[in-house]
DNA sequence: TATTGAACGATAACTTTTATTGTCTATACT
DNA sequence: AGTATAGACAATAAAAGTTATCGTTCAATA
């Protein structure tokens, strides 16, 4: 029994998830890749380890990993590209459960100016900020209350 | 002529691409559109003005919407999900033409304390900031130096 | 070890986006 | 105004990304 299997044990148990090879090869493979990989880089990678695997299952389990915090989405995927009319310089605050997005204003955030020089040579056009939560709505729900 | 026709016209001109009627009552119509719309969104609503209109013009020019920057993306998308393991609190530079994502620290951005409480009751999970700009690769491009 | 609900693989279905192609139209130039 | 032409259009096929379905296999628990 590895190391990393053990974190990954313990790590279900505390979510309570069924601990499978499947899951584990895809924790351990997941480690190992840097960078921001899609669904389809992931099972192209952990296919190497379980050549049977199913692309259906990477993407439950990848579900089941953001949804219990094992893994981080890089910025909320709503599925398709959004956009707006609203010039204004503002930022948006994205539901973590249904995804909704509302606007937030920049002063409401309280940023500081926008630095013009980061590492890399990048250069800057703006900030967009994301704030992730669960909306007033999903508070509701969560908490058993029942809506008519 | 009304009003937003000139100015229509104008940024037209100023882009240096064709004043069409779809493409005059698609900026018409999304002037009126409030929220976040997906472009199917933007087709159905689009589409009761010219109901022959295609869903890949409305596709196509959004894009040049969004390239001449008559048009805001709410997030850039990435045509598919990213995930990460990368526990540290940290954010992204994404370059808006490749759309390269690349880490920074949350130090570099020397951001602000962030706010528990937000308007509407919103339940802040985390911040997740995408400084958008150019990155070092399509800056070298962008001024006609050839690669080999 | 036997039971059983959960997870898996295979694959179909669905959604989102892009490419292709022939026709049409906005624009520039007489 | 009339014409030529590049670019835009609609229609539609194809690609890319994601989810649902279902029969089989496996992990958890007793
Ligand atoms: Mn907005
Ligand atoms: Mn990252
Ligand atoms: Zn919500
Ligand atoms: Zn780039």
């Amino acid at each position: 029994m590895t190391a990393t299997d053990t974190t990954f044990r313990r790590l279900c148990a505390q979510h309570g998830i069924a601990v499978t090879h499947q899951r584990q090869v895809l924790y351990e493979v997941m480690q190992g890749m840097d960078g921001h990989p899609s669904p389809e880089e992931v099972y192209a990678r952990v296919k190497r380890e379980i050549p049977a695997i199913s692309l259906a299952t990477v993407y439950k389990n990848i579900h089941l990993f953001v949804e219990s915090g094992v893994l981080r989405e890089v910025s909320l995927h709503h599925g398709s590209q959004r956009v707006e009319m609203n010039e204004a310089e503002h930022h948006h605050m994205v539901c973590s459960r249904c995804k909704a997005i509302s606007d937030i204003s920049a002063d409401a955030l309280n940023l500081p100016e926008q630095r013009r020089q980061l590492p890399g040579g990048f250069l800057v056009e703006r900030y967009s900020v994301d704030v992730i939560g669960i909306c007033l709505e999903c508070q509701g729900l969560e908490r058993g209350a029942s809506r008519v």
